[in-house]
RNA sequence: GCUCCCUUCGUCUAGCGGCCCAGGACACCGCCCUCUCACGGCGGGAACAGGGGUUCGAGUCCCCUAGGGAGCGCCA
């Protein structure tokens, strides 16, 4: 039997970090089985579904890589499926149509609740003889009245539920459109779907959506209910916590393997494993090792996770991503130094690629004054060391870091002065900032004319300070 | 309220009855390296929710309690 897994957000929103863990588990799960992964929209909810959130999350999918072999199909475009399936249960009588107004419900629910009972449906219309005229009925399904039916998890192993504790859930509204647990398992069946692998907040559903699909002479596909991710407080992860949306971590300047990653090893592990490629995830994973507990989201690690992969990965590749942050913050990549010796120089020291793109700053773009802790280092007695710096860098014919440092040693010593002494009030003239890769390579990538420029700056700033 | 799920360092986790006076990672704190910021190296503190069983032996199996969570819609 081919392995086929499917994700199916309903479209209300971005996709958040929660539902892109899932996809991945179906993915992986797929990928690592040589099956089919699909991509289902659940917009059977007109009011809230829109094409915006449709888009956020084809656009969060593409850019974490997690590629479907089908769909996306549309829930609002197979409402001739549902229909054929709700009338075959009609005529089977595994369905029957219920005359009870909301109002009623209403009544029998608030009723159930102050009596402390479980609020259910109390099979009213089950077995109506005359229909009243007039109303627009809704469909009810028929759950079996006895015995239990027993949901075979993955992850959680077999859970039990008494049909008793189910009702006759509605699976067409009176206007005739289907709902939630009817289209998934009409779904799941049609598309041939071998594994469901979703939120823990369906487990609730699965007992439901099985009667379901046995009723329609389905087989039931294997479920694998993932726990949820919680904020770093432990709550229910929100917006308050920071970036719950994938695409708002791309603009946080996250690589997206460092965020597959991180999430990989969230709810799952292998050993003691950290770090895995995408190869490697497809290898090792197994849907039957994650673990069954919610848990927090970290940022601190997604961050060393990302630092690993700016500090590891081909520059060539980090370069591509930290080009779009860079013309995020309006700089040119092109203005400058070459953008795989950029990050080169700045990969071991930025934890994302937007801090990465404000580093590389100082080399495409002249700054106007000196971060205010750094000027303290553009001190009278340095004016003559720098001056004389400046002039054997001009004439330097081998413009590499080693030639410089060189220069920079020997000036240093000519002058009765540490290294340290010197690097540091030359690194604010060339940068204006306190921080920066070696000198010898931020002078060597900002390039001869630009160092010379930037010095002579530097040296009139102490000449009218001092005076 | 009812039903279902969950519980190892602050966080993510290893552990599938003896290898565990519990291992790794992030974070934190020291020290080292050092032209700044980092990277890196070395070291440190830090957990089996509580209580009963079962067993020669329990973090690992069973039960109870407590604490979290989810579901109970003509939402998905």
């Amino acid at each position: 039997m081919t392995v086929r897994t499917r994700f199916a957000p309903s479209p209300t929103g971005y996709l958040h970090v929660g539902g892109a863990r899932t996809a991945l588990y179906s993915w992986l799960h797929a990928r690592r089985h040589g099956g089919a992964f699909i991509l289902r929209i659940e917009d059977t909810d007109l009011a809230r579904s829109t094409a915006e959130s449709v888009n956020a999350i084809l656009e969060g999918m593409t850019w974490l890589g997690l590629e479907y072999d089908e769909g996306p199909f549309y829930q609002t475009q197979r409402s001739e499926h549902y229909r054929a399936a709700i009338d075959k249960l009609l005529k089977e009588d595994k369905a029957y149509y219920c005359y009870c107004s909301k109002e009623r419900l209403e009544t029998l629910r608030a009723g159930q609740m102050a009596r402390k009972e479980k609020p259910r449906y109390d099979h009213h219309c089950r077995d109506l003889k005359t229909p009243p005229s007039g109303v627009p009925p809704v469909v009810r399904f028929k759950n079996p009245l006895e015995g239990e039916v027993v949901v075979r998890d993955m992850i959680r192993g077999e859970v039990a539920f008494q049909n008793s504790e189910l009702d006759d859930l509605i699976i067409a509204r009176s206007d005739g459109a289907p709902t939630y647990n009817f289209t998934v398992a009409v779904d799941d069946w049609d598309m041939r779907v071998t594994h469901v692998i979703r939120g823990d907040d369906h487990l609730n559903n699965t007992p439901r959506q099985i009667n379901i699909l046995k009723a329609l002479g389905a087989t039931p596909p294997f479920y694998s209910h993932v726990p949820m991710i919680l904020g770093s407080d432990g709550q229910r992860l929100s917006k308050r916590h920071g970036a719950v949306s994938v695409m708002q971590y791309r603009e946080d300047g996250f690589l997206p393997e460092a965020l597959l990653n991180y999430l990989v090893r969230l709810g799952w592990a292998h050993g003691d494993q950290e770090i895995f490629s995408l190869d490697e995830m497809i290898k090792l994973f197994d849907i039957k090792d994650v673990h069954r507990a919610a848990s927090a989201f970290n940022t601190e690690k997604l961050l060393w996770l990302n630092q690993h992969y700016i500090k590891t990965s081909d520059p060539a590749h980090v370069a591509h991503h930290l080009s779009w942050h860079m013309g995020k913050l309006g700089i040119d990549p092109v203005s400058g130094p070459d953008l795989v010796e950029v990050v080169k120089a700045l990969r071991e020291r930025a934890k994302t690629l937007r801090e990465m793109a404000e580093a590389s700053a100082i080399f495409y773009k002249d700054f106007d004054q000196y971060e205010e802790s750094a000027v303290k280092h553009l001190s009278a007695p340095l004016a003559a060391p720098l001056a004389a710096l400046r002039d054997s860098l001009s004439g330097l014919s081998a413009w590499q870091p080693a030639a410089i440092h060189q220069i920079i040693t020997a000036t240093a010593e000519a002058h009765g002065l540490t290294l340290g002494k010197l690097a540091q009030p030359l690194r604010v003239a060339v940068t204006g900032r306190t921080a920066s890769p070696p000198i010898d390579v931020t002078v060597h990538l900002l390039g001869r004319e630009k160092t010379r420029q930037r010095i002579t700056h530097a040296l009139a700033h102490i000449e009218k300070t001092a005076s």
